[in-house]
DNA sequence: TCCCTGCTGCGCACACTGTACGCACAGTGG
DNA sequence: CCACTGTGCGTACAGTGTGCGCAGCAGGGA
């Protein structure tokens, strides 16, 4: 789709490259692929409809990016970034952990295909700032004193991953519906209520949940910082001087 | 790829269809959608190719499934069933969901596809195993005592399907290598100590982790297991009388 | 002034994807 | 015998990632 139309090839019609364009750049490339990965999810992030948003045609970004997968995985550290872990030095490691835990499901929220992408990347990724984010959490635990501070971290990590990621999508559901979190909800209650029939339990969580006077948003905060809380209860038990 | 070869159209000439087939049923497609998955992974899995398989053509699966993500949700739901959760009169809760949790990491690992559907997917499944799969959770929690048995099954599944989707994720891109878990991570080492260059703490980790004579199978078993723990013992406390 | 080399963008093409549409046929009920 | 319904399939459409080779530009010698 770029601005200059067909015309018939002539040496003398051509025109010139813009020159005041943003030059094609792999930075220029992975900010975005991020705002449509952010704009419309992670099925709509096409390597055509980038090249277009940018002026180039689609096979350009071959040149600075060997594949799309590289491309996200780009996008991923890119993304990482905005993750704030408190330094090693703070006082309270619980407080520090909570702070980063709380700031990687904002950037999860904010950014809603990165736990995916992330969750099935594993180790494979070793971005600068994937590292940079392990390390200050190494850095926080071995500060706080654990012995095994890998232990801690991957018991952590999962659990706000796992959660994160489950969030991400269905507020993702939510936003493609065009409705309120609630409305939405609502709407889906009859058919939970109906999968739920003959299921005790669930039946009455449903019921349950439904008599919450709470908004949902509120609903998810609680529910992580209390998850968060039984994580790191069970890991402050693994302290030296505890046990 | 019907075994019918290409020839002139003729009404003499035309075959009967063969009787004895396994006929077209959402059941045999979803089992053979499962075996396409578990060999070869989530995007080998195309409507084209199942129905090969199934010596049909890719549209008639249609007649029988509305959309790939259903066939993906019937999928994974025929699949959680294979997820055991002991009834809840066991008298040890913490057995039980031990042995709940061990057994969902399995079902992950042998369905390598499951974690990273089903955290994509979040509540929005409503699948017969699946609710059946929750109620007994539900069960379980209840009659150990918790006062909210849901906040702990959204404190332990996160951690559980965290877990088991990076461990799935990292063990499909080993296999794609096609090398043993062992001789991919010597491969893979260089790259990832010259990531690390610079952050002390990621360094040391990697360096203990060459020295380290287990096999990686191992380590991962007691990796989960040790998260595991930490999960429960903080929902330990949360038991009415440990307070 | 010329050519040569290397880099960037792009048009085309290939092999694929999910799935809508409508026809052809089998079995069933009237 | 006819009508109807359910099933399979061939064709087609609008995409997808990306390999290949060409066209222009920048800079560096001769």
């Amino acid at each position: 789709m770029a601005a200059k139309a067909k015309q018939i090839p002539s040496v003398w019609a051509r025109e010139q490259r813009e020159p005041d364009q943003p030059a094609l750049s792999r930075a220029a490339i992975v900010r975005e692929a991020i705002a449509v990965l952010d704009a419309d999810g992670i099925e709509a992030l096409s390597m055509r409809k980038l090249g277009a948003r940018l002026n180039a045609g689609a096979t350009s970004l071959y040149r600075h990016v060997a594949t799309k997968d590289e491309l996200m995985e780009l996008a991923v550290d890119e993304v990482v970034a905005e993750i704030t872990v408190p330094p090693a030095a703070a006082a309270d490691w619980r407080a520090a952990a909570t702070e980063a835990a709380h700031s990687f499901r904002a950037t999860a929220l904010r950014h809603p295909w990165l736990s995916a992408v992330l969750g099935q990347a594993g180790l494979a990724y070793l971005g600068p700032n994937l590292m940079a984010f392990s390390e200050r959490l190494a850095a926080l635990f071995t500060a706080a004193g654990f012995p095994e501070p890998s232990s801690a971290i991957d018991t952590l990590l999962p659990y706000v991953i796992g959660m994160s990621s489950t969030e991400a999508a269905w507020l993702t559901t939510v936003a493609r519906s065009g409705e309120t979190e609630a409305a939405f909800i609502a709407r889906l209650m009859p058919a939970a209520q109906q999968a739920a029939a003959g299921h005790d339990h669930l039946a009455d969580a449903y019921a349950r949940a439904a008599d919450e006077p709470l908004d949902p948003a509120t609903i998810r905060d609680a529910k992580f910082a209390y998850g968060l809380d039984v994580v790191l209860d069970g890991l402050a038990l693994r302290l030296p001087g505890k046990a």
